[in-house]
Order: structure tokens, then sequence, then C-alpha cells
RNA sequence: CGGAGUGUGGCGCAGUCUGGUAGCGUAUCUGGUUUGGGACCAGGUGGUCAGAGGUUCGAAUCCUCUCACUCCGACCA
């Protein structure tokens, strides 16, 4: 490709509202131009990326046997009320009607599709396992698009639903697509880990996602600094504690007037976070109130706390004038000693003695508290999000939290959509089974930011030569005006294009400046110089883009140089 | 949805308080000089100042409403 046939559209400066580094560049690049919040088009050169990518991605997915499918973004309500999602989804589906008054969304996935389609084809036990697989846009109606392609309201997804007789099968092909992901994000060169997910409300215990590691993820997730132990930090488990020592003090009121929050109370009274405990109210299965208690300095993980026993779900916290009615005091007052309601306890705060909480009385708390001889029995569970330097679940070694990009997920849905939606086969006995299913799922363009996150110094771009929209670029110094550079430039052109080199030659009228900016910015990995004072011996100078040295080659071999670069 | 903010040539911004000819940088076009790290000179093109209504002799500027976008929060099978 010659740079005058195609469309360079770099910029010196981002628009402000682009946040993270990785939505300046490709607005800077000119990978990608912004229509209307979260809606953006992919230009030439951001195209050229996402082949890449899909490329890489479909070679692997075909490897593992899966079949390419392509189904409607646009599909009708029928099918999303068979299995419930109509009225489950929420506002982040998109809906219409259609010139006959028809009720139509955007798919923000494509389970109900496939489904369909699994049904009507699917019949017996022998056409199984089978995985299908697409490459599809999809529109998330997110609440609050950002960071560019990272978090858009349409992007590019690949998506692969897999059918099958058992749960050992299903199993499998899990085993089986958690392998191809990481062929395929080696492949794009992430520095990534898999790890444990919560799988939401469909249940089961394998789920996992595939995180980018950058600082500028969305997501904390945690591992072990001595085992495979790697999972979402929603997910991670911390372990039950040693029992509390034995009392030292006894239980004493003491007044602490106006003092709301656990920051208050331990300056009042000179002690530490960790020596005090919250109690936080909320809703109970049947109209009633559960306490959840929690060590001063620690978080509630809402996702463990909703799936406490006798605890409603979704988890909704009390409302203050509830609480003010059944308890006789305000949110910041609320203790565990008589408290005639349902208590869950961390297992941290299980663990103190001789700790502080509220008195249940407004302006008033206990000090040297005891867990049984001033309290009601309690249960003690998991309930608090960890922090770092926690024990690892898995016994081996302790917790270190980093950020994360989530590329990839892929979980066990079991049996939900094809019993909600009736898709079974005909099983060896002769019966009808409700099929088990698997889901796959990769953010195409959110791979894209996530490797320029990971890729990028303060000129550019720095992308893997797996995913770059060229491989090598060649800048001629003088090429409008050198007939001897444009002889060499097109010459080495030709070359490379014969060995389906992909190529950028670049031959605008510009300065050398612009076009070393340029083609840094874009990130092209392999840069070839030519200009006379290197021609006049017969050489052409190299620079990679990851590397800061230049290096002269003689112009007879730099086809094969560069060939061996890219092995 | 709650809080905060911003809308002025493609992009980045000034002008708004204190009403009086629409401005700068960059990009773009033409001509010339340059050519190893975002050049220089000269001359152009391009804006109903987000939209609607109001006040005024006169509104980018003051008032009212609407819309869009951004940030923080809530939400996220």
């Amino acid at each position: 490709m010659k740079s005058s046939d195609f469309l360079i559209s770099t910029v010196k400066e981002a628009p402000n509202d682009a946040q993270i580094i990785s939505h300046q560049l490709m607005i800077r690049a000119g990978l990608i131009s912004k229509l209307a919040s979260g809606l953006y088009s992919y230009l030439p050169m951001g195209l050229r990326i996402i082949q890449k990518v899909e490329k890489i991605i479909r070679e692997e997915m075909n490897k593992s046997k899966a079949l390419e499918v392509l189904m409607p973004v646009a599909q009708p309500a029928e099918i999303w009320k068979e299995s419930k999602r109509w009225e489950e989804y929420g506002p982040e589906l998109l809906r219409f009607k259609d010139r006959h008054d028809r009720d139509f969304c955007l798919g923000p996935t494509h389970e109900e599709v496939i489904t369909n389609i699994a049904k009507q084809y699917l019949r017996s036990y022998k056409q199984l396992p089978i995985n299908l697989y697409q490459i599809q846009t999809k529109f998330r109606d997110e609440i609050r698009p950002r960071f560019g392609v990272m978090r858009s309201r349409e992007f590019i997804m690949k998506d692969a639903y897999s059918f099958h007789i058992d749960e050992q099968s299903l199993k499998e092909t899990y085993q089986l697509m958690h392998q191809t992901y990481c062929n395929i994000f080696d492949r794009i060169g992430f520095d990534y880990r898999p790890v444990l997910a919560d799988s939401g409300t469909i249940g089961g215990d394998s789920s996992h996602e595939f995180h980018v590691l950058a600082e500028s993820g969305e997501d904390a997730i945690c591992f072990s600094d001595d085992s495979d132990y790697a999972a979402n930090i929603e997910r991670a488990e911390t372990l039950p504690q040693q029992k509390p020592k034995t009392a030292e003090q006894a239980i004493e009121k003491v007044e602490t007037p106006g003092v709301k929050t656990i920051t208050d109370v331990c300056n009042l009274l000179k002690v530490e976070p960790t020596s005090a405990i919250k109690t936080l109210i909320v809703e109970g299965n049947d109209n009633n109130l559960v306490a959840l208690v929690l060590r001063g300095d620690h978080e509630l993980n809402e996702v463990k706390a909703s799936k406490i026993d006798g605890v409603k779900q979704p988890l909704q916290m009390a409302e203050e004038a509830v609480v003010k009615k059944q308890l006789g005091c305000s949110f910041g007052s609320i203790g565990v000693v008589n408290l005639e309601i349902p208590v869950i306890v961390d297992f941290a705060a299980a663990a103190l003695s001789d700790f502080i909480c509220g008195a249940n009385e407004d302006d008033k708390h206990f000090i040297g508290v005891n867990w049984g001889r001033d309290t009601k029995k309690i249960i003690a569970s998991d309930l608090r999000i960890v922090v770092s330097g926690d024990p690892s679940p898995d016994g081996k070694g302790s917790l270190e939290i980093k950020r994360g990009i989530e590329v990839g997920h892929i979980f066990q849905l079991g049996t939900k959509y094809s019993d909600s939606m009736n898709a079974n086969v005909i099983g060896e006995d002769g019966r009808a089974v409700n099929m088990n299913m698997g889901c796959y799922g990769i953010g195409v363009t959110r791979i894209i930011a996530a490797s320029i996150e990971q890729n990028h110094d303060d000129r550019g771009i720095i992308f893997p030569e797996a995913i770059a929209p060229f491989q090598l670029v060649i800048v001629p110094i003088n090429y409008n005006k050198s007939s001897r550079v444009k002889a060499l430039a097109d010459q080495l052109y030709m070359d490379c294009l014969e060995q389906n080199i992909e190529v950028l030659l670049d031959d605008r009228k510009e300065r050398p400046g612009i076009m070393f900016a340029d083609s840094e910015l874009i990130g092209i990995p392999h840069r070839l110089v030519i200009s006379d004072t290197h021609a006049d011996n017969g050489k052409i100078e190299y620079k990679s883009r990851k590397m800061p040295d230049k290096v002269e080659v003689d112009f007879k071999e730099v086809v094969s140089y560069i060939l061996d670069k890219l092995d």
C-alpha cells in the first residue's frame, strides 16, 4: 500500500474527552472516529487491525473445530420473552418497534438466537457436541460509555455457543475453549491472566475471565504470589481465621457524640479501624432485616453477600428510616450487642476480641465487646472484598491485587436456555434431553484498546506484529525530488510485496519528521529509511519500533533481513 | 437517574464577567523557499458562536427552555 492511496488521518491533538491513553492514541493515529457517545467508526487503518485480530480468532476457533455462523443484529422480542430476558435484561437492551408495531431489540448477545437455531437443527445426540461461533457487532446501551472502544455501546465481539448431551462433554469443550483462548491471547502478544470469575445468577462453578493486565483496567483481579490461583476480586474468597483471643476487657458503654463513621470512632477513641466493627443492615428474604458485620477496615463484597441464605437477592441495603424504626438508632450507631435480627459476621470480624461497635443508641458505642459473652450466637461467613496480603484461598502464598481489562469470558451455561426455550435432542436411550450449553466471548474491539494500553510509549502505539496494521513502513527521504531514492524505494516496495510483506510506502510529499512521527504514532513495527546519503554506500537504515537503535543494512540483503525479523 | 462541567471553522482554545465588525494555534488549499525528527514566507477557503424563544437600537456575550457531550456516583447475565 502506498500512503498516497491510503487514508492516513493522524492528528496532533486528541479531543479532550479522551481520558485514557489507548483512546487518545486511537484517535490520534486515525484508527477510529467518534460518531456519538459510545459509537465509533473504524477508519481504514483501524479496520486493518480489527481484521488482523479477527483472523487470529478465526484460525484458532476453527482449529478447535468450532463452526462459524452469522446471526442478525436485530432480534424479535419473542425469543427474548421465551428466555424471560425481555423482562430481566433492563435498559441495556435497546428495544424498538418495526413498522408493524412489533417489538424488536438490538442483540447485546446471542444466546436466544443460537438456541433457536439449535432447537431447529439439532435433533440427535449424534450431532453433539457442536460449537458455533460468530464475529458480530453487539449493542449494549451502556449507562456510561467511556474510554473509547473500551466501553462503547456498539462493539465487535466473537461469541461462541457450544451444545452438549451432558455436563461431562460441556466440561471438555470448556477446557478446549480455555486453551483456545490462551492460544489466541498468546498470539496477540498479551500479558494476560485467566482468572476465576463470578458466574452471576446462572450459577455453576466454572467461569473464567481473561484479563489483560493494565493500570487503567476497570476490574480488580487478584492472584497468589506462590501458586496459579487467580480470581476476579468479586470472586476471591477469604478463609476462616483463628478463634478470637480470650476476652480481656469488660464491656463498657461510652459517649460518642456526633460520631457516624468508623474513621470518626477510631479518631475519637484513639484506636485502629482493625479493632472496630461496622454493622451493615440489608433486606432479608421475608421482609425482615439482616445484619452484615465487617471489620472496620474492610469492605463488603456484594456478590458474596447476596448469596447468603436469608439475604434478599439482589442485595438491597435497608432504608435508614426502617432501621431507625426497628433498631432505634441511625446507621452510624448500629452494633451487635442485643441485636435481635440475624447477624452474619465476616470471618475477619469474627476473629476479633475486645472490639468496638455501635450501641444501638445514637451517639453511643460499646468498647471491650466480645463475641458470645456480649452477643447472641452469630454465623461467621465470607463477606468482604479481599485485600492485598490476604492468604490465598488455595492455602499457598498470599494475594496480590492488580487491575485488568476483561477481554474474554468463558462459562458453562448448563441448561438455562435449553430449558426455557425447550431445546432438546434425542439421547442414546431414545428420550429427549435438554442440551447443556457453554458460552465463550471475546471483545474484539476491546482487544485493540487493551493492546495499546499495554504497548505504547511517548511517541505512540507499539503494535505487536501479529495485529499491526502494516508490518513494515518504507520512509523515503526526498521521494519526490531524488530519482535515485524514488527508484530504490519503488524497487524495495515491489520486492516486499512479492514476499507478501504487508508494507506501507510513505510516498507523501511530507518532510521526514512528519513521516517518522506518523509511523511511530501508528505503531508500525518495522521501518526502513531510504536516503541519498545511505544510497551512496548501498545501505538502507532499519529501525524496530521497539528498539532505540538504528541499523544499516545492505540494500541487496534488506528483504531477507526483514523476512528474518518477521519470522 | 443524582451531582458537577462543557458546547465558538476538522482538532485544540480565547472572547462571555462589563452587549457594539468572529479571533488565535493547528489542519486544509495556492505559490515560493526548504528537506534525516511535526519547517519558513506570502496569499486563500472554511463558523446562522449547540438549538429555540425572550430582553435590547444591537446578543457568542444577559434571561428562559431544550438538546448534545464529558467527568464523579448509582447500574453491570
